[in-house]
DNA sequence: TCCAATAGTTTCTTGAAGGTTGCTACAGCA
DNA sequence: TGCTGTAGCAACCTTCAAGAAACTATTGGA
């Protein structure tokens, strides 16, 4: 079993702290974007989130499963085909991808201008 | 001269990414959560983050320095007093701090109950 | 005279994160 | 007959972040 790193049994005090046990990871922000418009396969993830190697991904997306963050369907076909779609619970985190959306919009106004 | 994490010259076109590219990593955010009531020295800075190495908090300190998010007052006393504050640009990422505070009361909630 | 206190720096070491390559299963198709 | 494509796993290696411990300057006060 390789590393995962899934939410400690004794949660921070601090619900920021919080957050982040769940999304304090470059990655796993990435992969919220992504499905936040709805599923998709791990190739089409891979490519869209770029720059991110196989087994990365693959251990991303096994943590954020353990979390409850996603779920993962696999479809009895040859080639395989494996689809990843946000829970409940991923689909929760929408605000704070929004409010790391809004402020890199104005922050990239801010630089260019 | 060490690392020091700062924004790459090319900022990501995903405003999601370039906001990462300031706050993606977890000390950073505690350290904004603790100066957003005020400024605050080293010493108490890092008392209140609890867990964070001398040298850790001031190589994040310095990069956050060079990113804008805070100003570092150097008092001449002695013993010296070094007073860390956010910029506005550190203040403009609150609706962020405020999101992932909410979602994490949220969650322990979910998880308590 | 020497200690206390602050905010570091420097060096050494460990642990985690990530990259690369090779391997697998198996139906369909040329 | 052998090639293609998907979604991995395993092993190995490199790089980077982080931790620990020792060291520094300064000077008022015991």
């Amino acid at each position: 079993m390789t590393h995962q790193r899934t939410v400690p049994a004794e949660l921070p005090s601090c619900p920021v702290e919080t957050t982040l046990t769940l999304i304090g990871n470059k990655w796993v922000v990435l992969v919220l974007r992504d499905l936040a418009d709805g599923a998709l396969r791990f190739s089409q993830l891979q490519r869209s989130i770029g720059g991110i190697s196989q087994k990365v991904l693959t251990q991303q997306l096994r943590a954020m499963e353990a979390n409850g963050l996603v779920t993962r369907t696999v479809y009895a076909e040859v080639p395989p085909r494996v689809e990843y779609a946000l829970t409940e619970l991923g689909h929760s985190l929408k605000p704070v991808l929004d409010a790391m959306r809004e402020w890199g919009e104005g922050y990239k106004k801010h630089v260019a201008g």
